[in-house]
DNA sequence: GAGATATGTCAGGAATCTTTGACAGGTGCC
DNA sequence: GGCACCTGTCAAAGATTCCTGACATATCTC
């Protein structure tokens, strides 16, 4: 049982779980995993949201790695997709986004030479 | 020199600070001011992008507590507001959304008792 | 005063993210 | 077959966030 202590997100995967977690549902959402593993419909049932957009919600934290979810075939046959939280950790400190911005792929200034993004000096301009 | 571990953030400030910190700008805002404090204009010009937008996000990163700003009066008179990060530390693991989560008030299910937003079971419905 | 640099704020449009109401396909039970 | 649950996916509408191009103010230097 080695800790597995999430080496060091690359820029693009720490800004996708944070976006993923900056969100009140999927809080929530995670909250709820947190204490105990759960399908899909039942989920829905216990945090009160549509079951469409919780299973938006959760195929988007499990793209960011903090879900896991598994299809799983109950005794009487029928299938449900239960989801557990993924045992993540990361510490959010300044020194953490000085390192993963360089591995940030998102958002380069709209790639093309001459289309200004900020107000140049004078001096540079010449 | 006490470590100022961030006490235990309520589930608002945590959900300010994730939401704050999930965007590919204001990431490398942090990174960009965790090097070295600096003021606006030159910030700006730093990582290419235009003043208005970067002011917008610098207030976002501010409200959230993760960059402090101070308007300072250079000895030539002009005044520059210089930003530099805050020493944040948050751990994020699922057990620390299970506590936050309590303290969390946003997107309440739309109060209002009859307004289904879950597919209750046909028991529970009766 | 004119020119350069700083700060701050807005309105309006562009781009994204959220949410809901269908549909469709399965399995088990009476 | 009809009902109760489960799963998944869409399209269209609603909300938010993001971004840009003005404006307005202030100080210092030439």
């Amino acid at each position: 049982m080695a800790e597995v202590p999430t080496p060091e997100p690359t820029g693009d995967e720490l800004l996708k779980a944070l976006s993923a977690l900056g969100n009140p549902h999927r809080m929530r959402i995670v909250a709820a995993l947190t204490e105990r593993r759960n399908y899909v419909s039942a989920l829905a049932r216990e945090i009160g949201m549509g079951r469409p957009l919780l299973h938006m919600h959760l195929k988007l934290l499990e793209a960011a790695g903090l879900v896991i979810g598994s299809l799983e075939v109950a005794e009487d046959g029928k299938s449900m997709k239960y989801f557990e939280v993924a045992p993540f950790l990361y510490e959010l400190t300044p020194q953490l986004f000085a390192r993963a911005v360089r591995t940030l792929s998102e958002t380069r200034p709209r790639e093309s030479a001459d289309h200004k993004t900020a107000e140049p000096t004078k001096e540079e301009a010449k």
